[in-house]
DNA sequence: TTTTTTGTTTAGATTGGCTCTAAGATAATA
DNA sequence: TATTATCTTAGAGCCAATCTAAACAAAAAA
């Protein structure tokens, strides 16, 4: 990770500790969202000392400055995304494996619903087979 | 509970126990998306006996039968949705409270996902503050 | 550089939602 | 009514996530 980078998270308010750097350089351009296990198991091999609490801890963290999203897509467990533009998801239902669909769909409710609703965000969930679990088909 | 609708849930493989009608009565046009424990409070005025695997039980068993959906929509719990049709959520940041959203979006992805994914279902969840809740605002 | 402050890491305990187990109960059926 | 398959129950157990408080380390101040 560059010098610039580090500053940068800084100055954000995040003391730099080399566990958060290496979950930061774990995160960096990672598509794969990965759950706090995920995170944990790789951290892990550099330090061997690494508490799980000081993943949630900094993914925490990560959340309250906007760098990170949490997902909410699957039950009894959290996926974090470290792109925290908006953008939409498809999720395997064989394997599990989130993938990022980048397409603005340009959704708009119905003028009953914009009275009724402020509305923040608008995250589209597709749910269905990936390619390389249907090429595993019998 | 009408008998017909008794006999009917009987013809799917559903053993039609004191319980469950206490359950399904409970779901029967309820738009509140509860979550398991609160299947469990309401119906544990009936059945003091109650237990919450039979919570889960019958949630699961009606779920397979594809009477009620099961939501992941906010982290550590799950919610449950008697309106099996398709059809999208508004989820309020403050009071959790979720809406229903019937409008047909006509959503369709660009045709290098589609050669990618085989898409067998699509939701939008909207999030933000509702009129409710608004009004609340000092 | 050294000191001080403030926020972070850690192990372990704890919580909360959910699932499993096995024994007893009961709805469906004949 | 007797039989059988399924359901209910209490309690144990599981797992992700959170909490705690002491030790520690990064950043700021001196
Ligand atoms: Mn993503
Ligand atoms: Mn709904
Ligand atoms: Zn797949
Ligand atoms: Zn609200």
């Amino acid at each position: 990770m560059t010098r610039e980078k580090i500053e940068h998270y800084r100055k954000l308010g995040l003391k730099m500790t080399p566990q958060r750097l290496a979950i930061l350089e774990y995160l960096e351009g990672n598509t794969s969202h990965p759950s706090a296990e995920d995170i944990y198991r790789h951290v892990e091999g550099k330090f061997p000392s690494m508490s799980f609490a000081t993943v949630y801890n900094t993914l925490e963290a990560l959340k309250e400055k906007g760098l990170i999203r949490e997902l909410s897509i699957e039950p009894g467990k959290k996926r974090f995304d470290p792109n925290p533009s908006p953008h939409h998801h498809f999720i395997c239902e064989r394997c599990h494996r989130v993938y990022d669909i980048f397409e603005d769909f340009q959704i708009t409710l119905p003028g009953e619903h914009q009275k009724q609703f402020e509305i923040k965000e608008c995250e589209i969930i597709f749910r269905g087979v990936c390619a390389d679990c249907k090429r595993k088909e019998v």
